[in-house]
DNA sequence: TGTACATCAGTGAACGCGCGTTCACTGATGTAC
DNA sequence: TGTACATCAGTGAACGCGCGTTCACTGATGTAC
């Protein structure tokens, strides 16, 4: 069989997109290569002629979790008027739909710790793409100076994060619900 | 050899606190019986004599965690007038010291997203664990109501967690100390 | 008092299993002559 | 136009390895008679 010059991507793509999710529905050291290859059509063989290692796809599935993620939030802010962005931000990143769907969520939220430790490279990338998501949404974090942007981006950014970790650890549905709206008062109060 | 009555009790708790060592150093998955037992100066052999399962130990190591890392911080708030205990214990959660050495620190901070994806029995035991915490630390947080300081325990608590576990993917020291500051300002600023 | 046996924390080899990785192979299509 | 060969995404079996768990054994001490 012989395919299409752009075949070999969209195949990669696709392994990198189903990793992406597994990855963070099951953890950075949850899904084997034989089983992202089988969400993908493929069988283990294949694996190697897209990826130099397991590394490799870790690497591009984290960064293709951050994108997924980051689009899915940055369109549904297209609508809202630019002064109530982190508002609107702030209410769908800490929503129980978030929380109950780490598999699409936000890969830091989902993977903090374990990415914390990371082989070096992998978390220089992973820094890089921190900092990527910081640029592109301190424009509309609340703030009168561009620092002061920039310091509440990083507030905002890993409070919610941190209230989606320790949520989503809690079995008591009341209590998942508890952190997450008691963070969201708190922001929307205080900035 | 036959040992003192306390010895099979005090060798457990040896491989117990060696277990929650390495599991906030190397994750939930991280470190093998061997290598706890070894740690422990055992063999892989002896484990079942003290444990019924793998689970078993987690769920004790993590418990372990919490106590430990919980006495510290108790303990150096002591000599703390009641009233600025939770800027101390901010103080102290959100130091360099705390972020380097996850080893020692917060279970929540160096396992959250492993401990939402542990089985169900694990999980309950932490929920417990934290809602202990919680139990434990409202006394001196801020707030005129019982119900207030319990809210803010709740956005304290896990603002401070997030932090630290996103300041630990950064490679770069200089903006790992600048997600801890901040927070640190953030809090200290808006309780 | 002396001997035979029970106890039990700890040993170390072995088990089946799933992992990341390698490799000889397949088979449909493109290219050379 | 027809034949021989090259290409290359994908296959599936095999590799060595570390894992959690099991098990027959050890050997110092306590107990029974």
């Amino acid at each position: 069989m012989r395919y299409e010059p752009e075949h070999k991507t969209r195949t990669r793509d696709r392994i990198v997109r189903n990793a992406a999710r597994k990855l963070r529905a099951e953890g950075l050291r949850g899904p084997g290569v034989a089983s992202v290859m089988k969400a993908s059509g493929l069988t283990v063989g294949g694996f190697y002629k897209h990826f130099r290692s397991k590394d490799e796809l870790l690497a591009d599935a984290i960064a293709e979790g951050f994108s997924e993620s980051g689009e899915k939030i940055y369109s549904s802010l297209q609508n809202v008027p630019r002064e109530h962005r982190w508002k609107e931000l702030v209410r769908l990143y800490l929503s129980p739909e978030h929380c109950d769907h780490p598999d699409s969520g936000c890969p830091v939220a989902a993977l903090a710790p374990e990415m914390a430790r990371a082989k070096l490279g992998v978390r220089k990338r992973i820094s890089g793409l921190i900092k990527d998501r910081a640029e592109r949404w301190v424009e509309f974090m609340p703030g009168r100076t561009a620092t002061e942007r920039q310091q509440n981006f990083s507030v905002i950014f890993s409070a919610m994060a941190g209230a989606v970790s320790v949520a989503r650890i809690l079995t008591d549905p009341a209590d998942r619900q508890k952190v997450l709206a008691d963070m969201q008062a708190h922001l929307l109060r205080t900035f």
